[in-house]
DNA sequence: TCAGACATGTAACAGGTTACATGATTGA
DNA sequence: TCAATCATGTAACCTGTTACATGTCTGA
């Protein structure tokens, strides 16, 4: 049940209604967490009656009214409590690398597609990542930066994300080289590949 | 319900029981997807109901007996069906980012120790997944493999799983640094801290 | 005029986790 | 003698996903 935890540091950035704590999760926690909107607003409730936050109704006229949900102490004590708590090893499901594990029998060129897809995923998070970091940075350079703001923690959950999709690149590029050159050997000479002991 | 496939794919390996699929999972899958064993089996029974998979009982005197599954032609095929669809973004969770986030409110200490836990987690991972490519290898280099090898599919997941780790400790490192020169710092010269328009 | 943003929720279903049940064999 | 390995499964519970319901406002 780390949702629950999950939504409780996005809370840090300030209250937020359901809707906005759905889009900020996209932003902030993409890198680290996922969660649709049906059981992120079904959490809100239970936490809500737990005491972790407090929600305040907005009436509007022009929207439909909304429900502002802020952090309470015990909310703030509640993600003390989190820390004190080792971590299990992070659990991740990536359908590409079963997809990859599967090569030798599957269609090549469908993967191919799908790996350029990822790349181009992975790019684009890139960039939406290292812009977080400049208007986070606000002009200072890094070790300023770390000396001088109240919140470190985003920035480096941000980094986390920089490096791992910067490694989806270039494994996405290593591993097109890898599929290609044996497609390219598969046509040419397949007399050298009956018989091998392997 | 990809259990279903990464199953699959790690029967490429060859035939097995359910017990040593769950520990074949854990040493090849597990940079890439998890399980519980209790889920595993019941996915296998599924997978035979839909022809996917072939199990055979064999009768033992010293153990309890065992059913050995094995991939059909349909089970393969299924491999290549799946291979056409485009995969969806990998899916992470990880409750050390969560605390990352939060640390400004929380126990520098606890999370430090977390740090430390991971990064040696990491590790020993790098060393396992190391020693699987070596074995792969067989001697030949990296190029030779990739031209003779029957399967390239796990080597190219072992690459993202040593990349990751590498990944991972880099981070460990660089975050220790980072929340280790705040906690310096708090104790050093509050008066620096406030005030500040951050 | 049409898609997308704003805004909150319910219901049904699928997937995943934990605990339990059983019990012999093997190596430290 | 004690823990770990081999070996398969069930039941209860918790989490996560998809589809549905509702309706206005704003900008292209």
């Amino acid at each position: 049940m780390s949702l629950r935890q999950a939504l409780l540091v996005t809370l840090l950035d300030g209250e937020a209604t359901g809707y906005e704590l759905s889009k900020r999760f996209d932003i902030a926690a993409s890198n680290f967490w996922n969660a649709q909107q049906a059981q992120l607003y079904a959490e809100l409730i239970r936490m809500e009656a737990d005491g972790l936050v407090e929600a305040t109704t907005v009436v509007q006229t022009k929207r439909p009214n909304k429900r502002l949900v802020k952090l309470t102490e015990a909310g703030i004590q509640a993600i003390r409590e989190f820390a004190q708590e080792p971590s299990p090893r992070t659990s991740l499901k990536d359908e590409l690398m079963i997809k990859a594990t599967g090569i030798d029998v599957s269609d090549a060129e469908a993967f191919l597609d799908d790996l350029s897809r990822r790349r181009e995923i992975s790019i684009a998070l890139i960039d939406r990542y290292e812009t977080s970091v400049r208007s986070m940075f606000r002009g200072r350079d890094e070790d300023t930066f770390v000396r001088t703001t109240r919140r470190v923690g985003p920035y480096l959950t941000l980094l986390r994300g920089i490096s791992l999709e910067r490694d989806n690149v270039a494994w996405c590029d290593e591993t097109k080289r890898i599929v290609t050159a044996r497609l390219a050997m598969r046509g040419a000479s397949s007399e050298h590949r009956v018989n091998r002991t392997d």
